[in-house]
RNA sequence: GGAGGAGUGGCGGAGCGGUCGAUCGCGCCGGUCUUGAAAACCGGAGAUGGGUAACCAUCCGUGGGUUCGAAUCCCACCUCCUCCGCCA
Protein backbone atom coordinates (compact mmCIF):
# COMPACT_ATOMS: atom_id res chain seq x y z
CA UNK A 1 0.00 0.00 0.00
CA UNK A 2 0.88 3.48 -0.73
CA UNK A 3 1.53 6.21 2.07
CA UNK A 4 -1.87 7.86 2.63
CA UNK A 5 0.31 11.25 3.54
CA UNK A 6 2.23 10.58 0.28
CA UNK A 7 -1.69 10.66 -1.52
CA UNK A 8 -2.33 13.59 0.59
CA UNK A 9 0.90 15.69 -0.60
CA UNK A 10 0.95 14.81 -4.02
CA UNK A 11 -2.07 13.24 -5.17
CA UNK A 12 -1.15 14.31 -8.97
CA UNK A 13 1.78 12.39 -8.86
CA UNK A 14 -0.46 9.30 -7.70
CA UNK A 15 -3.07 9.93 -10.53
CA UNK A 16 -0.51 10.15 -13.13
CA UNK A 17 0.53 6.66 -11.77
CA UNK A 18 -2.71 5.50 -11.80
CA UNK A 19 -3.22 6.68 -15.62
CA UNK A 20 -0.07 5.11 -16.92
CA UNK A 21 -1.26 1.85 -15.32
CA UNK A 22 -4.38 2.01 -17.49
CA UNK A 23 -6.28 2.41 -13.89
CA UNK A 24 -8.78 5.04 -12.69
CA UNK A 25 -7.10 7.75 -11.07
CA UNK A 26 -10.67 8.82 -9.52
CA UNK A 27 -9.40 6.28 -6.91
CA UNK A 28 -7.40 9.16 -5.96
CA UNK A 29 -10.05 11.48 -5.13
CA UNK A 30 -12.69 9.35 -3.87
CA UNK A 31 -9.81 8.17 -1.16
CA UNK A 32 -8.80 12.00 -0.13
CA UNK A 33 -12.60 12.52 0.35
CA UNK A 34 -12.89 9.08 2.82
CA UNK A 35 -10.10 10.65 4.41
CA UNK A 36 -11.23 14.23 5.15
CA UNK A 37 -14.03 12.76 6.55
CA UNK A 38 -12.12 10.44 8.83
CA UNK A 39 -9.59 12.93 9.92
CA UNK A 40 -12.94 15.22 10.90
CA UNK A 41 -14.36 12.23 12.58
CA UNK A 42 -11.29 10.89 14.76
CA UNK A 43 -10.94 14.87 15.76
CA UNK A 44 -14.25 14.70 17.14
CA UNK A 45 -14.18 11.21 19.00
CA UNK A 46 -10.82 12.23 20.49
CA UNK A 47 -12.16 15.30 22.16
CA UNK A 48 -15.36 13.13 23.29
CA UNK A 49 -12.97 10.41 24.76
CA UNK A 50 -11.06 13.26 26.56
CA UNK A 51 -13.94 14.73 28.32
CA UNK A 52 -14.98 11.29 29.42
CA UNK A 53 -11.93 10.07 30.29
CA UNK A 54 -11.00 14.09 32.50
CA UNK A 55 -14.80 12.90 34.14
CA UNK A 56 -14.86 9.15 35.19
CA UNK A 57 -10.80 10.22 36.55
CA UNK A 58 -12.85 12.74 38.64
CA UNK A 59 -15.57 10.01 39.41
CA UNK A 60 -12.32 8.15 40.91
CA UNK A 61 -11.09 10.57 42.89
CA UNK A 62 -14.63 11.92 44.18
CA UNK A 63 -15.19 7.77 45.18
CA UNK A 64 -11.99 7.36 47.02
CA UNK A 65 -12.32 10.99 48.84
CA UNK A 66 -9.36 12.56 47.40
CA UNK A 67 -11.76 15.52 45.95
CA UNK A 68 -15.26 16.87 46.68
CA UNK A 69 -18.27 16.65 44.10
CA UNK A 70 -21.32 15.43 42.50
CA UNK A 71 -20.31 11.74 41.58
CA UNK A 72 -23.81 10.46 40.43
CA UNK A 73 -24.42 13.78 38.38
CA UNK A 74 -20.97 12.84 36.29
CA UNK A 75 -21.96 9.67 36.39
CA UNK A 76 -24.96 10.47 34.09
CA UNK A 77 -23.06 12.88 32.06
CA UNK A 78 -20.11 10.64 31.00
CA UNK A 79 -23.07 8.20 30.34
CA UNK A 80 -24.71 10.30 27.99
CA UNK A 81 -21.60 10.85 26.47
CA UNK A 82 -20.64 7.08 25.85
CA UNK A 83 -24.02 7.23 23.95
CA UNK A 84 -22.69 9.63 21.59
CA UNK A 85 -19.73 8.14 21.28
CA UNK A 86 -20.87 4.86 20.20
CA UNK A 87 -22.49 6.37 17.58
CA UNK A 88 -19.91 8.27 16.04
CA UNK A 89 -17.50 4.95 16.56
CA UNK A 90 -19.68 3.08 14.41
CA UNK A 91 -19.18 5.66 11.89
CA UNK A 92 -15.50 5.67 11.70
CA UNK A 93 -15.67 1.87 11.79
CA UNK A 94 -17.73 2.34 8.40
CA UNK A 95 -14.93 5.34 7.48
CA UNK A 96 -11.94 3.01 8.12
CA UNK A 97 -13.67 -0.04 6.47
CA UNK A 98 -14.38 1.57 3.55
CA UNK A 99 -10.40 3.05 3.16
CA UNK A 100 -8.39 0.28 4.87
CA UNK A 101 -10.19 -2.82 4.45
CA UNK A 102 -7.89 -5.62 2.74
CA UNK A 103 -10.63 -6.56 0.59
CA UNK A 104 -12.67 -3.52 -0.08
CA UNK A 105 -10.63 -0.74 1.62
CA UNK A 106 -9.62 1.73 -1.04
CA UNK A 107 -6.17 2.12 -0.28
CA UNK A 108 -5.46 -1.14 -0.96
CA UNK A 109 -7.01 -0.90 -4.48
CA UNK A 110 -4.11 1.87 -5.61
CA UNK A 111 -0.83 0.23 -7.07
CA UNK A 112 2.51 1.21 -6.08
CA UNK A 113 3.82 4.24 -8.25
CA UNK A 114 5.98 3.05 -10.94
CA UNK A 115 9.80 4.51 -11.15
CA UNK A 116 10.55 7.57 -13.12
CA UNK A 117 12.81 5.21 -15.25
CA UNK A 118 9.90 2.70 -16.18
CA UNK A 119 8.72 3.29 -19.71
CA UNK A 120 5.06 4.37 -20.39
CA UNK A 121 2.95 1.74 -22.44
CA UNK A 122 -0.27 0.80 -23.06
CA UNK A 123 0.08 -2.76 -22.84
CA UNK A 124 2.79 -5.89 -23.35
CA UNK A 125 3.58 -4.74 -26.34
CA UNK A 126 5.45 -1.75 -25.11
CA UNK A 127 8.03 -3.58 -23.34
CA UNK A 128 11.39 -2.33 -23.86
CA UNK A 129 14.29 -5.12 -24.95
CA UNK A 130 17.43 -4.49 -22.88
CA UNK A 131 20.05 -6.25 -23.64
CA UNK A 132 20.25 -10.02 -25.55
CA UNK A 133 22.67 -13.05 -24.30
CA UNK A 134 23.68 -15.63 -26.00
CA UNK A 135 22.14 -16.60 -29.78
CA UNK A 136 19.89 -19.20 -30.61
CA UNK A 137 21.05 -22.33 -31.25
CA UNK A 138 20.92 -22.71 -35.34
CA UNK A 139 19.85 -26.84 -35.95
CA UNK A 140 20.07 -28.90 -39.09
CA UNK A 141 17.18 -30.84 -37.72
CA UNK A 142 13.63 -30.09 -36.72
CA UNK A 143 13.03 -27.98 -33.41
CA UNK A 144 11.27 -30.33 -31.57
CA UNK A 145 8.27 -29.26 -28.08
CA UNK A 146 10.24 -29.97 -24.94
CA UNK A 147 7.29 -31.98 -24.45
CA UNK A 148 7.66 -34.04 -27.10
CA UNK A 149 11.77 -34.90 -26.53
CA UNK A 150 10.68 -35.80 -22.89
CA UNK A 151 7.96 -38.61 -23.73
CA UNK A 152 10.09 -40.07 -26.56
CA UNK A 153 13.43 -40.33 -24.32
CA UNK A 154 11.55 -41.49 -21.07
CA UNK A 155 11.74 -38.06 -19.06
CA UNK A 156 8.38 -37.20 -19.49
CA UNK A 157 4.81 -39.28 -18.55
CA UNK A 158 2.20 -36.83 -19.12
CA UNK A 159 -0.38 -39.83 -19.22
CA UNK A 160 0.44 -40.57 -15.90
CA UNK A 161 0.19 -37.39 -14.39
CA UNK A 162 -2.78 -36.72 -15.66
CA UNK A 163 -4.00 -40.17 -14.30
CA UNK A 164 -2.77 -39.47 -10.97
CA UNK A 165 -3.92 -35.63 -10.81
CA UNK A 166 -5.23 -33.97 -14.19
CA UNK A 167 -4.65 -32.06 -16.88
CA UNK A 168 -1.32 -29.24 -16.33
CA UNK A 169 0.46 -31.44 -13.46
CA UNK A 170 4.14 -32.73 -15.03
CA UNK A 171 5.21 -36.45 -13.80
CA UNK A 172 9.20 -36.47 -14.00
CA UNK A 173 10.83 -40.23 -13.89
CA UNK A 174 14.39 -41.52 -14.44
CA UNK A 175 16.54 -38.71 -15.79
CA UNK A 176 14.58 -36.11 -16.32
CA UNK A 177 13.10 -36.37 -12.52
CA UNK A 178 17.07 -36.04 -11.79
CA UNK A 179 17.75 -33.24 -14.14
CA UNK A 180 14.89 -30.88 -12.02
CA UNK A 181 16.80 -32.07 -8.92
CA UNK A 182 19.89 -30.91 -10.29
CA UNK A 183 18.56 -27.66 -11.56
CA UNK A 184 16.91 -26.83 -8.47
CA UNK A 185 20.45 -27.58 -6.50
CA UNK A 186 22.45 -26.17 -9.10
CA UNK A 187 20.43 -22.76 -8.75
CA UNK A 188 20.38 -22.86 -5.09
CA UNK A 189 24.25 -23.46 -4.79
CA UNK A 190 25.22 -20.30 -7.57
CA UNK A 191 22.50 -18.49 -4.76
CA UNK A 192 24.60 -19.43 -1.95
CA UNK A 193 27.63 -18.37 -3.51
CA UNK A 194 25.98 -14.71 -4.58
CA UNK A 195 25.56 -14.41 -0.51
CA UNK A 196 22.03 -15.52 -0.21
CA UNK A 197 20.71 -17.28 2.60
CA UNK A 198 18.72 -20.42 2.15
CA UNK A 199 15.17 -20.80 3.31
CA UNK A 200 12.97 -24.16 3.21
CA UNK A 201 9.72 -22.35 4.10
CA UNK A 202 6.52 -24.34 4.61
CA UNK A 203 4.81 -24.56 1.03
CA UNK A 204 1.20 -23.66 2.89
CA UNK A 205 0.55 -20.38 4.30
CA UNK A 206 -2.41 -18.70 6.23
CA UNK A 207 -4.56 -15.91 5.25
CA UNK A 208 -2.87 -13.19 6.93
CA UNK A 209 0.39 -14.20 5.49
CA UNK A 210 -1.14 -14.46 1.39
CA UNK A 211 -2.95 -10.92 2.23
CA UNK A 212 0.05 -9.16 3.55
CA UNK A 213 1.62 -10.42 0.02
CA UNK A 214 -1.57 -9.62 -1.87
CA UNK A 215 -2.69 -12.83 -3.30
CA UNK A 216 -5.81 -11.68 -1.00
CA UNK A 217 -8.38 -11.44 -1.41
CA UNK A 218 -7.51 -10.30 -4.78
CA UNK A 219 -6.45 -13.41 -6.45
CA UNK A 220 -8.23 -15.68 -4.38
CA UNK A 221 -9.29 -17.57 -7.55
CA UNK A 222 -5.68 -18.35 -8.05
CA UNK A 223 -4.52 -20.05 -5.44
CA UNK A 224 -5.66 -23.38 -3.99
CA UNK A 225 -7.19 -23.39 -0.50
CA UNK A 226 -7.09 -26.97 1.75
CA UNK A 227 -10.52 -27.74 2.11
CA UNK A 228 -11.09 -27.58 6.25
CA UNK A 229 -8.43 -25.64 6.96
CA UNK A 230 -7.45 -21.66 6.80
CA UNK A 231 -4.55 -22.43 4.95
CA UNK A 232 -3.56 -22.16 1.28
CA UNK A 233 -0.49 -23.55 -1.15
CA UNK A 234 1.55 -21.11 -1.73
CA UNK A 235 2.18 -19.91 -5.63
CA UNK A 236 5.63 -18.72 -5.27
CA UNK A 237 8.11 -18.61 -2.15
CA UNK A 238 7.96 -14.84 -1.82
CA UNK A 239 5.13 -15.38 -0.37
CA UNK A 240 6.74 -16.95 3.01
CA UNK A 241 9.77 -15.23 2.15
CA UNK A 242 8.35 -11.56 2.12
CA UNK A 243 6.52 -12.35 5.47
CA UNK A 244 9.23 -13.67 7.48
CA UNK A 245 9.97 -10.28 8.56
CA UNK A 246 6.22 -9.06 8.41
CA UNK A 247 5.48 -6.86 12.06
CA UNK A 248 9.32 -7.17 12.62
CA UNK A 249 11.39 -3.96 13.58
CA UNK A 250 14.83 -5.08 12.91
CA UNK A 251 18.07 -3.81 13.77
CA UNK A 252 19.72 -1.60 10.57
CA UNK A 253 22.36 -4.28 10.62
CA UNK A 254 20.12 -6.77 10.07
CA UNK A 255 19.65 -5.10 6.61
CA UNK A 256 20.25 -6.25 3.33
CA UNK A 257 18.88 -9.60 3.37
CA UNK A 258 19.13 -11.68 1.16
CA UNK A 259 16.96 -14.67 0.77
CA UNK A 260 16.80 -17.94 -1.32
CA UNK A 261 14.66 -20.62 -1.12
CA UNK A 262 13.47 -23.76 -4.03
CA UNK A 263 9.92 -24.74 -3.37
CA UNK A 264 7.28 -26.01 -5.34
CA UNK A 265 4.92 -23.39 -6.13
CA UNK A 266 0.97 -23.81 -6.63
CA UNK A 267 -1.27 -21.87 -9.07
CA UNK A 268 -4.62 -22.66 -10.19
CA UNK A 269 -4.48 -20.55 -13.39
CA UNK A 270 -8.02 -19.87 -13.67
CA UNK A 271 -8.71 -17.86 -17.00
CA UNK A 272 -5.79 -20.07 -18.90
CA UNK A 273 -7.73 -22.21 -20.41
CA UNK A 274 -6.17 -22.73 -24.06
CA UNK A 275 -3.15 -21.16 -23.30
CA UNK A 276 -0.11 -23.40 -23.10
CA UNK A 277 -1.98 -26.87 -22.21
CA UNK A 278 0.70 -28.83 -23.09
CA UNK A 279 4.35 -29.33 -21.79
CA UNK A 280 5.40 -27.93 -18.53
CA UNK A 281 5.48 -24.15 -19.24
CA UNK A 282 1.69 -23.58 -17.56
CA UNK A 283 1.01 -26.12 -15.27
CA UNK A 284 -0.43 -26.36 -11.33
CA UNK A 285 2.68 -27.15 -9.64
CA UNK A 286 6.52 -26.15 -10.52
CA UNK A 287 9.52 -26.13 -8.50
CA UNK A 288 11.40 -22.20 -8.55
CA UNK A 289 14.12 -21.02 -7.16
CA UNK A 290 13.26 -17.95 -5.56
CA UNK A 291 15.27 -14.53 -4.80
CA UNK A 292 13.93 -12.22 -1.79
CA UNK A 293 15.90 -8.95 -0.64
CA UNK A 294 14.92 -6.82 2.56
CA UNK A 295 17.07 -2.93 1.77
CA UNK A 296 18.21 0.01 2.86
CA UNK A 297 15.78 1.87 0.30
CA UNK A 298 18.81 4.18 -0.77
CA UNK A 299 19.92 0.81 -1.93
CA UNK A 300 16.59 -0.50 -3.99
CA UNK A 301 18.03 0.36 -7.80
CA UNK A 302 21.10 -1.16 -6.95
CA UNK A 303 19.86 -4.55 -5.52
CA UNK A 304 17.33 -5.32 -8.26
CA UNK A 305 20.52 -4.40 -10.73
CA UNK A 306 22.32 -7.19 -8.69
CA UNK A 307 19.30 -9.49 -8.57
CA UNK A 308 18.96 -9.66 -12.41
CA UNK A 309 22.49 -10.41 -12.66
CA UNK A 310 21.98 -12.87 -10.42
CA UNK A 311 18.91 -14.34 -12.12
CA UNK A 312 20.91 -13.84 -15.30
CA UNK A 313 23.78 -15.89 -14.38
CA UNK A 314 21.56 -19.17 -14.05
CA UNK A 315 21.19 -18.95 -17.77
CA UNK A 316 24.54 -17.87 -18.68
CA UNK A 317 25.90 -20.70 -16.76
CA UNK A 318 23.61 -23.10 -18.17
CA UNK A 319 24.25 -21.76 -21.70
CA UNK A 320 20.91 -20.60 -22.29
CA UNK A 321 19.88 -17.74 -24.93
CA UNK A 322 17.73 -15.13 -23.56
CA UNK A 323 17.00 -11.55 -23.53
CA UNK A 324 16.28 -9.46 -20.83
CA UNK A 325 12.91 -7.15 -20.54
CA UNK A 326 11.46 -4.12 -19.17
CA UNK A 327 7.97 -3.80 -18.10
CA UNK A 328 6.83 -1.10 -18.98
CA UNK A 329 3.59 0.48 -17.08
CA UNK A 330 0.73 -1.17 -18.05
CA UNK A 331 2.18 -4.75 -17.72
CA UNK A 332 3.96 -4.08 -13.99
CA UNK A 333 2.65 -6.00 -11.39
CA UNK A 334 0.91 -4.28 -8.56
CA UNK A 335 3.18 -4.45 -6.11
CA UNK A 336 6.18 -3.45 -8.41
CA UNK A 337 7.82 -0.28 -9.14
CA UNK A 338 10.46 -1.73 -11.70
CA UNK A 339 10.28 -4.64 -13.07
CA UNK A 340 13.11 -6.87 -15.81
CA UNK A 341 12.02 -10.25 -17.03
CA UNK A 342 13.70 -12.85 -18.37
CA UNK A 343 12.90 -14.55 -21.06
CA UNK A 344 14.89 -17.57 -22.28
CA UNK A 345 14.56 -18.70 -26.32
CA UNK A 346 12.29 -22.25 -26.75
CA UNK A 347 13.19 -23.32 -30.34
CA UNK A 348 10.27 -24.79 -30.96
CA UNK A 349 7.85 -21.76 -30.90
CA UNK A 350 10.73 -19.87 -32.35
CA UNK A 351 10.58 -17.26 -29.41
CA UNK A 352 11.20 -15.76 -26.33
CA UNK A 353 9.20 -17.20 -23.27
CA UNK A 354 9.10 -15.53 -19.43
CA UNK A 355 11.33 -17.38 -17.36
CA UNK A 356 12.11 -15.19 -14.55
CA UNK A 357 10.27 -11.82 -13.10
CA UNK A 358 12.65 -9.49 -10.82
CA UNK A 359 10.66 -6.64 -9.37
CA UNK A 360 11.73 -3.84 -7.02
CA UNK A 361 8.41 -3.15 -5.03
CA UNK A 362 10.17 0.03 -2.98
CA UNK A 363 8.34 0.24 0.69
CA UNK A 364 4.91 -0.79 -0.83
CA UNK A 365 4.73 -4.57 0.85
CA UNK A 366 7.13 -3.52 3.71
CA UNK A 367 4.35 -0.95 4.85
CA UNK A 368 0.99 -3.05 4.32
CA UNK A 369 3.12 -5.58 6.16
CA UNK A 370 4.59 -3.16 8.72
CA UNK A 371 8.43 -4.19 8.17
CA UNK A 372 10.39 -2.22 9.70
CA UNK A 373 14.07 -1.28 10.38
CA UNK A 374 15.66 1.34 12.83
CA UNK A 375 17.89 3.81 11.47
CA UNK A 376 19.35 6.48 13.78
CA UNK A 377 16.41 7.46 15.68
CA UNK A 378 13.42 7.19 13.26
CA UNK A 379 11.75 3.97 12.03
CA UNK A 380 11.70 3.37 8.73
CA UNK A 381 9.98 0.97 5.83
CA UNK A 382 12.75 -1.21 3.68
CA UNK A 383 12.40 -2.02 0.83
CA UNK A 384 11.38 -5.39 -0.67
CA UNK A 385 12.33 -6.93 -4.03
CA UNK A 386 11.75 -10.66 -5.45
CA UNK A 387 12.51 -12.05 -8.46
CA UNK A 388 12.93 -15.69 -9.37
CA UNK A 389 15.99 -17.14 -10.06
CA UNK A 390 14.73 -19.15 -11.90
CA UNK A 391 11.61 -21.02 -12.76
CA UNK A 392 12.63 -24.74 -12.46
CA UNK A 393 10.50 -26.28 -15.05
CA UNK A 394 11.03 -24.06 -17.59
CA UNK A 395 14.45 -24.08 -17.36
CA UNK A 396 13.78 -27.59 -17.67
CA UNK A 397 11.91 -27.60 -20.62
CA UNK A 398 14.33 -24.80 -22.30
CA UNK A 399 17.44 -27.44 -21.95
CA UNK A 400 15.50 -29.99 -23.76
CA UNK A 401 14.76 -27.92 -26.54
CA UNK A 402 17.92 -25.76 -26.80
CA UNK A 403 20.29 -29.06 -26.42
CA UNK A 404 18.46 -31.19 -28.54
CA UNK A 405 21.16 -32.86 -30.68
CA UNK A 406 21.09 -34.22 -34.51
CA UNK A 407 20.54 -37.57 -33.02
CA UNK A 408 17.48 -37.22 -31.01
CA UNK A 409 19.82 -37.04 -27.50
CA UNK A 410 20.01 -34.02 -25.10
CA UNK A 411 23.05 -32.59 -24.40
CA UNK A 412 23.30 -31.93 -20.48
CA UNK A 413 24.88 -28.15 -19.33
CA UNK A 414 28.07 -28.65 -18.53
CA UNK A 415 27.59 -26.99 -15.14
CA UNK A 416 25.18 -29.28 -14.57
CA UNK A 417 27.35 -32.45 -15.57
CA UNK A 418 28.33 -33.01 -11.52
CA UNK A 419 25.03 -33.26 -10.20
CA UNK A 420 23.97 -35.85 -12.84
CA UNK A 421 26.40 -37.89 -11.62
CA UNK A 422 28.74 -37.36 -14.41
CA UNK A 423 25.79 -37.95 -17.06
CA UNK A 424 26.24 -35.07 -20.16
CA UNK A 425 23.70 -36.81 -22.57
CA UNK A 426 20.04 -37.46 -21.96
CA UNK A 427 18.67 -40.50 -24.08
CA UNK A 428 19.60 -42.96 -26.36
CA UNK A 429 20.81 -42.33 -29.79
CA UNK A 430 18.28 -42.86 -32.13
CA UNK A 431 19.03 -45.62 -34.83
CA UNK A 432 20.35 -43.94 -37.66
C1' G B 1 -7.05 -36.76 20.22
C1' G B 2 -7.10 -36.22 26.13
C1' A B 3 -5.46 -33.18 30.64
C1' G B 4 -3.24 -28.89 32.58
C1' G B 5 -0.59 -23.92 32.24
C1' A B 6 0.56 -19.27 29.95
C1' G B 7 0.18 -14.92 26.54
C1' U B 8 2.25 -7.38 29.19
C1' G B 9 7.28 -2.63 25.92
C1' G B 10 13.98 -5.26 22.26
C1' C B 11 14.29 -9.38 26.18
C1' G B 12 13.04 -11.07 31.25
C1' G B 13 9.31 -10.03 34.63
C1' A B 14 5.55 -7.15 38.11
C1' G B 15 0.71 -5.23 38.18
C1' C B 16 -5.27 -8.40 38.78
C1' G B 17 -11.40 -2.18 38.60
C1' G B 18 -9.69 4.27 39.43
C1' U B 19 -3.48 9.72 36.98
C1' C B 20 -1.02 2.40 34.60
C1' G B 21 1.57 3.47 28.73
C1' A B 22 2.24 0.54 32.73
C1' U B 23 7.20 -0.81 39.10
C1' C B 24 11.78 -3.31 38.39
C1' G B 25 16.07 -5.93 36.04
C1' C B 26 18.91 -6.73 31.47
C1' G B 27 19.95 -4.58 26.97
C1' C B 28 19.99 0.33 24.30
C1' C B 29 21.13 5.92 23.78
C1' G B 30 23.31 10.54 26.03
C1' G B 31 26.32 12.63 30.01
C1' U B 32 29.98 12.68 34.27
C1' C B 33 34.58 10.25 35.47
C1' U B 34 38.97 8.11 32.41
C1' U B 35 44.72 8.90 27.99
C1' G B 36 40.90 5.38 26.02
C1' A B 37 37.65 1.50 27.49
C1' A B 38 35.23 -1.06 31.45
C1' A B 39 32.98 -0.25 36.13
C1' A B 40 30.25 3.31 38.92
C1' C B 41 26.93 7.35 39.05
C1' C B 42 23.27 10.83 36.59
C1' G B 43 19.78 11.30 32.76
C1' G B 44 16.90 9.57 28.33
C1' A B 45 14.10 6.33 25.53
C1' G B 46 7.66 2.23 23.15
C1' A B 47 4.19 2.10 18.79
C1' U B 48 0.09 4.03 15.85
C1' G B 49 -3.32 8.00 14.52
C1' G B 50 -4.79 13.38 14.61
C1' G B 51 -2.66 18.41 15.18
C1' U B 52 1.89 23.93 12.54
C1' A B 53 2.55 23.26 17.72
C1' A B 54 1.30 22.83 22.77
C1' C B 55 -1.10 18.63 23.15
C1' C B 56 -4.88 14.87 22.54
C1' A B 57 -6.57 9.90 21.41
C1' U B 58 -5.63 4.64 20.90
C1' C B 59 -2.67 0.14 21.92
C1' C B 60 -1.07 -4.90 27.76
C1' G B 61 -2.46 -12.17 22.11
C1' U B 62 -7.33 -11.18 18.87
C1' G B 63 -12.55 -10.02 18.89
C1' G B 64 -16.89 -9.08 21.74
C1' G B 65 -19.24 -7.83 26.63
C1' U B 66 -19.93 -5.62 31.80
C1' U B 67 -18.79 -0.56 34.00
C1' C B 68 -18.95 6.36 34.91
C1' G B 69 -13.98 4.03 34.30
C1' A B 70 -10.72 -2.35 32.17
C1' A B 71 -3.90 -4.57 31.43
C1' U B 72 -7.07 -5.89 35.62
C1' C B 73 -13.97 -8.82 35.70
C1' C B 74 -17.05 -12.06 31.95
C1' C B 75 -17.50 -14.76 27.00
C1' A B 76 -15.46 -16.60 22.41
C1' C B 77 -11.32 -17.39 19.44
C1' C B 78 -5.98 -17.70 18.28
C1' U B 79 -1.04 -18.91 19.67
C1' C B 80 2.72 -21.06 22.69
C1' C B 81 4.40 -24.44 26.69
C1' U B 82 4.07 -29.14 29.82
C1' C B 83 2.26 -34.26 30.44
C1' C B 84 -0.30 -38.57 28.07
C1' G B 85 -1.71 -40.94 23.39
C1' C B 86 -0.63 -41.38 18.09
C1' C B 87 3.01 -40.68 14.38
C1' A B 88 7.14 -39.56 9.19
Amino acid sequence: MLDIKLIRQEPETVRTALRHRGDDPGKVDRLLEMDAAFRNLQARIDTLRQERNTKSKAIGAIRTGKAAGDADALQAEVRTLGETLTSLEGELAQNQHARLDPAEGLLYQIPNIPDASVPVGNSEDDNVEVRRWGTPPTFTHAAEPHEEIGERLGLLATEEATRLAGSRFVLLKGQGARLERALLNFMLDLHLAHGYTEILPPTLANADTLTANGNLPKFHDQLFQVTGWPLYLIPTAEVPLTNMARGQIMDADQLPMHLTAGTSCFRSEAGAAGRDTKGMIRVHEFRKVELVKLVAPEEGITALEGMVADAERVLQTLGLPYRVVRLCTADLGFNSAITYDLEVWFPSQGRYREISSCSLCTDFQTRRGQTRFRDGETLRHPYSLNGSGVAVGRCLAAILENGLQGDGTVRVPDALVPYMGGLSVLGQARAV
